[in-house]
DNA sequence: GAGTTTGAAACT
DNA sequence: CAGTTTCAAACTC
């Protein structure tokens, strides 16, 4: 029982550092490192801990709280065990065992007794998995590796057995089988690897820890392990195994490192691994927690109830591990346990590894975290666990909490397969999640620690001691709990490199820097193991690594998160049940197979263990965990629990009691498959008992709005769909991130009507269900933004509609931000009425983009077709706006366009932009002339074969390219630097009144995104684009898609300053520029924008500069322009309504590929304003330095003309 | 170990 | 949620 508090607190431990999400168990987790020990704790075992561990976060673990203390405690043993080496374990066992573990053991016994029971027919059956090492033993001292296997199998393992099972009487009675195994296995072990172990000595106790495999799954069960050693301590043993294991993982990674002695868990059964992995998200105290009882499943439920308690909220996807277990096959484990940890798990973990998905997180985790405070942390919870168990455990609640944090992203998947596979192969495990860990060290800590878990099954890695096997990667599966994401995604270690799994990726033109590469899908940094080339993500790159990660996660924020999702998880979002089986996970996002029905690892949801789900388009689905007709009943369950769990997330807390319920619930369904254990509960206890007790698995919640957590409900089926739905719901995950945070000031507050929703939980962890696509920024809950509208009077207010729209679009527009005009929008600002004088809004920038609330005057400029070609060409606008200067024009002009439509639609759309007219029109031979496009084209059309059309539109097939237009440059542009400049500025400005300046804009998405956002409200001969030398071609392919044909009418010019100076003198024009008000020197040139600014500016001519993506304002803007900074809340303001403004758009008309671009035009306006807010040098540049080659307007032109060349017989 | 198959990622 | 291409793992021999 001690163990298993002690587990339970490491893993709370664990958890709390992993997730960031979980204020409980961080806060409980860092108070143990924090806070000096409490004094209450133990001392003896403290003091044991200290002199036995050397790592000092041990101790600063052990702080004060009861639960810290047990965490403390259980770090401590962890620690000893980890670190160290044998003599401490004997000490350790010694103190530790015998009077803690006799604590322990009562109250465990008490409380696992009924559990126990039930688990321990299961369990045998289970688990067999793992061993761990360790640990345990320390904290008994004794402990030392445990090995869990499941039930069954253990027994015979190893000779050890037979020590395990005394303890295992005692200590977990219904885990003995279990134990036995493990403990056999441990004795193996240590006979065998004893070196590694450290001479696990069972009964001395030293048991080492390091090593502990488990092997089979679930198990962990590991009381029984401690059988094995030494110790004794029966059910005391269990926990610490379990404890240890958790430990170890943390020890591993931490260890591994330095010490080695990591644990190794080799998981034998498929599905301990995957329990350990999920407890290792933050499962490692669910593990320990289960590991009274024995059953894989026990795990499971432990794993997710203590989510469920600690967290969260949080967390982490924990549970997806789910159930992985559920098979269990376990089976096996491995015997070999016994066999050197090193040996097993290596194998277990290649076994795994393969697809699986991989902890990296966590081994990086884990060294940072040793070497960093992290690692203290990590080590703590191990040792506290230990310790804790030792001692504590009783009480302590807490850990549980802890936990959570831990939860992992992991990536992987899920590792049910793999599980099985394992079971089927002794590597099987393959699991491990990754652990990324969230962000915060913490995390990744835990995570890491998740990792190891997982690895230990796998084989992971972890090895502690022996490093060499590495540990490596685990994969894991992991599920991830929900945890966002990305939050955690993590970083990867610092970490050198841990190795952590074997083998790992080899990429050979990622640069691994890609979700191609598993190491960076994973989190984690490659290492030696991995045999990529070019590889960009090690540590000595992690400002890249970072970049790109966020890079990609702005695509898709759950990139990086946990694949497959455990349906206990989800139970703590969700819920799940955990008994189901074992598929209780899903993948995410489903398989798309089409020839290995589902049977190959080929398959995401096979590699991952789980079942196909209706999220899946898989033909021909034969897959042996579930086919979709299956997971759709359980999906509507999950549905439905979705439902319910939402609304319980919010309440959670409050609701903690009846969750307890819900978990008790669980737990029958969790006992089906597996004995649960109670004693987890105990542990778990201190955060909710209920839950452990329950062992409900289910999971933390997290999932999904972050922490909460779950729902308790434990329903059954999970679901990733729920998820999703749930997602959809909240989520903007989209939402900049100022935006998000509370700091915000209040007037955002207000402002946003929703505001609770909008904010997501700052952990987010919890991922928006939405997610499911991926990309689409939700909005649901952010109606219009009351701010603007607002305020009040009724009024107008906003107009709503056309103003809001028109607001939306204006805030679009980056340079907006910068431009006073904005302000006309709202009705008032600063408390202040604003008027709005619907004369006024002739500025580009109020005007609508709509149609229907267009100015009249407008009506003929703004095309309603743009709406159309949204649509029409989105998906296919490569081709539709593929243009190429046009060779064949005339040298004057020289700069003919190609508009080459790969479909009608697309070709039509163009010409009713109404570009320029088109000179000739090209049309594959036997395709009809759009009718459109025959009077456009002034009947000039002539008919090509597919290769000549191939030729000239440059594409790979022509199959959707059915006309190519060749049209003329735009009047409207004009390149000062040409002969005839001059001319072309005065024809397209009579009178100047708006102009945008770009000044150095690399990125031809937006530039032509600035473009379109200024043809919306573009008044003819008022307004233009002055492009300054640094900016790309405005008509790169790019920026003509992303302009979607403004670039063809609005008037462009291309000059240097000396030219802008000109056009400024000439027109009388007035310069302004947006600034970040910190960076304000106070000089006369910088204003604060202000209702009465707007109003002075509103009459004049303005030239508008907007700085690089990258650098921000160029010097000689800054000279030569008055600055313009905005108010903090204005800016908030402005970024939400934009925000929410993007996300109706994408809900309702736009396109996908639309909604791609409005990504990106969040993005690019998120840049924007940072660039007022932070200094430039501090702006991330998310993009080149300089305009790429291929970018820059001359090199175009140059490349136009080679190619005109080349193509110049075609046209004859 | 080389070559093929496969389906997710990435890109347009 | 489009159509292709790229990529690296999974699989085959
Ligand atoms: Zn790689
Ligand atoms: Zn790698
Ligand atoms: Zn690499
Ligand atoms: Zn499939
Ligand atoms: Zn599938
Ligand atoms: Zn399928």
């Amino acid at each position: 029982m001690r163990v298993r508090f002690a587990l339970d607190l490491l893993i709370h431990l664990v958890l709390e550092t992993s997730a960031p999400s979980c204020s409980c168990s961080v806060v409980s987790a860092v108070k143990i490192h924090a806070y000096p020990p409490a004094a209450g704790r133990d001392s003896p075992l403290f003091s044991f801990i200290d002199s036995l561990s050397p790592i000092e976060p041990l101790k600063s673990a052990y702080s004060g709280n009861g639960l810290q203390a047990y965490h403390q405690s259980l770090n401590v043993t962890s620690v000893s065990s980890i670190f160290t080496s044998p003599h401490h374990n004997a000490h350790k066992e010694s103190k530790l065992s015998k009077g803690s573990f006799a604590d322990y053991t009562e109250n465990e016994l008490c409380m696992e007794e009924g559990t126990d029971k039930n688990k321990s027919p299961t369990s045998s059956t289970a688990v067999r998995l793992f061993a761990c090492t360790s640990t345990i033993t320390r904290e008994s001292h004794t402990m030392t590796t445990c090995s869990v296997n499941e039930g069954i199998v253990d027994p015979p393992k190893g000779p050890n057995d037979l020590p395990q099972p005394g303890r295992f009487d005692s200590g977990s009675p219904d885990h003995n089988t279990a134990p036995c195994h493990g403990v056999s296995v441990r004795s193996d072990l240590k006979q065998d690897k004893c070196p590694k172990l450290e001479a696990v000595q069972t009964t001395n106790n030293t048991v080492e820890k390091r090593k502990c495999l488990f092997s089979t799954d679930m198990q962990l069960q590991d009381g029984c392990q401690p059988a094995k050693e030494n110790n004794e301590v029966m059910g005391c043993e269990w926990d610490d195994l379990v404890s240890v294991t958790s430990g170890e993982l943390l020890a591993f990674d931490s260890s591994m490192d330095q010490h080695h002695t990591g644990v190794q868990l080799a998981v034998n059964n498929a599905e301990s691994c995957g329990y350990l992995l999920s407890k290792l998200a933050g499962g490692a105290d669910i593990s320990d927690r289960t590991h009274p009882t024995t059953s894989s499943q026990a795990y499971y439920h432990e794993m997710v109830v203590g989510e469920d308690k600690t967290e969260n909220g949080q967390l982490f996807p924990e549970d997806k591990k789910t159930i992985l277990s559920e098979e269990i096959q376990d089976n096996i484990n491995e015997e070999n346990a016994c066999i050197p940890l090193g040996c097993k798990v290596e194998t277990q973990q290649r076994g795994v590894r393969r697809r699986c998905l991989v902890f990296e997180a966590a081994g990086y985790s884990h060294r940072t975290v040793q070497k960093e405070s992290a690692g203290d942390l990590s080590f703590s919870t191990c040792k506290g666990k230990s310790s804790a168990q030792n001692h504590r455990n009783p009480g302590k609640t807490p850990s549980p909490h802890v936990f959570r944090g831990i939860g992992l992203h992991l990536n992987a998947l899920a590792l049910t397969s793999k599980d099985k596979m394992a079971c089927q192969d002794p590597l099987a495990t393959a699991l491990v999640p990754s652990l990324k860990t969230e962000q915060d060290v913490h995390g990744n800590l835990l995570s890491a620690g998740g990792n190891f878990f997982h690895s230990g099954s796998g084989s992971l890695d972890l090895q502690m001691d022996n490093d060499d096997c590495s540990v490596g990667g685990f994969l894991g599966n992991d599920h991830n709990s929900s945890q966002s994401s990305s939050p955690p995604k993590k970083r990867r270690k610092s970490d050198n490199g841990d190795d952590d799994s074997c083998k790992r990726c080899s990429c050979k033109k990622s640069k691994c820097l890609k979700l191609y590469c598993e190491c960076f899908a994973a989190g984690v940094y490659c290492s030696e193991p991995c045999s990529c080339q070019g590889c960009l993500n090690k540590p000595i790159h992690e400002e890249i690594v970072l970049s790109t990660r966020k890079q990609i996660e702005f695509r898709n924020p759950l990139a990086f998160a946990p694949k497959v999702i455990r349906m206990s998880e989800a139970g703590q979002e969700t819920q799940e049940d955990p008994k189901n089986t074992p598929a209780s996970a899903r993948h995410k996002r489903g398989c798309n197979c089409k020839k290995s029905s589902c049977l190959k690892k080929y398959c995401e949801c096979y590699q991952g263990g789980v079942g196909c789900s209706n999220n899946c388009r898989c033909e021909t689905c034969k897959n042996t965990f579930g086919t979709r007709d299956v997971a759709v009943s359980a999906e509507n369950e999950e549905m439905k629990q979705e439902g319910e769990q939402t609304e319980s997330c919010e309440k959670e807390k409050e609701n903690d009691q009846q969750k307890a319920n819900v978990h008790s619930e669980d737990h029958k369904l969790v006992e089906l498959v597996v004995p649960i254990t109670p004693p987890l509960d105990v542990s778990s206890s201190l955060l909710k008992q209920p839950n452990f007790s329950n062992a409900k698995p289910p999971r933390p919640c997290k999932a999904r709005s972050g922490s909460s957590s779950r729902s308790s409900k434990a329903s059954v089926t999970v679901q990733s769909r729920k998820i999703s739905k749930v997602g959809d719901s909240v989520f903007i995950e989209e939402m900049p991130d100022i935006l998000r945070e509370p700091s915000s000031p209040g007037i955002v507050k207000t402002c946003s009507p929703n505001g609770k929703r909008v904010s997501p939980p700052h952990n987010a962890l919890s991922i928006s269900p939405n997610r499911k696509g991926g990309r689409k920024l939700i909005l649901k809950s952010i109606p219009s933004f009351p701010s603007l509208v607002g305020d009040t009077n009724g009024g107008s207010a906003i107009c709503s509609s056309d103003s809001t729209t028109a607001l939306a679009l204006v805030v679009a527009e980056a340079y907006l931000y910068v431009c006073p005009w904005n302000q006309v929008h709202r009705k008032s600002w600063a408390g202040q009425p604003i008027i709005r004088d619907r004369s006024t809004t002739c500025s580009p920038i109020m005007k609508p983009c709509e149609v229907t609330n267009l100015p009249e005057k407008n009506e003929h400029l703004i095309r309603h077709d743009i709406k159309m070609i949204c649509v029409v060409c989105g998906t296919y606008l490569r081709l539709a706006m593929h243009l190429f200067h046009d060779p064949s024009s005339c040298r004057k002009a020289q700069d003919g366009l190609y508009a080459n439509g790969s479909s009608q639609f697309a070709t039509r759309e163009i010409c009713r932009l109404g570009f320029a007219a088109i000179d000739c029109l090209l049309l594959l031979d036997g395709a009809e002339v759009p009718g459109e496009l025959h009077e456009l084209s002034g009947g000039n059309v002539v008919y090509v074969s597919a290769t000549v059309m191939k030729k000239i539109s440059g594409m790979q097939s022509v199959d959707s390219t059915e006309a190519i237009a060749v049209m003329h440059m735009p009047k409207h542009f004009c390149d000062l630097g040409d002969d005839e400049g001059g001319a072309g500025l005065d024809a397209s400005f009579q009178s100047p009144k708006r102009i945008l300046v770009l000044d150095g804009i690399q990125d031809p998405g937006n530039l032509g995104t600035l473009i379109s956002n200024l043809f919306k409200t573009y008044v003819i001969s008022k307004d233009g684009v002055f492009l300054l030398p640094a900016c790309c071609d405005p008509f790169n392919e790019k920026a003509l898609r992303a302009a979607r044909g403004a670039s063809l009418q609005l008037p462009i010019i291309s000059g240097n300053w000396c030219d802008l100076h000109d056009l400024v003198t000439r027109y009388g024009m007035k310069m302004l520029a947006g600034h970040p008000e910190s960076s304000s020197d106070g000089s006369e040139k910088t204003h604060v924008l202000s209702k009465e600014l707007a109003d002075s500016l509103m009459s004049e001519s303005l030239c508008l500069v907007l700085g690089s993506e990258g650098n921000g304002l160029s010097e000689e803007t800054v000279q030569a322009c008055d600055l313009v900074s905005i108010p903090m809340e204005v800016l908030l303001i402005l970024q939400y309504v934009l925000v929410a403004r993007l996300n109706q758009w994408s809900a309702t008309r736009m396109s996908p590929y639309e909604t791609a671009k409005t990504d990106k035009m969040v993005q690019t306006i998120s840049l924007i304003l940072q660039s007022h807010l932070c200094s430039p040098s501090h702006l991330q540049s998310h993009s080149r330095p300089t305009v790429a080659p291929w970018n820059r307007i001359h090199n175009r032109r140059a490349t136009y003309d080679a190619w005109t060349h080349d193509n110049a017989n075609v046209f004859k």
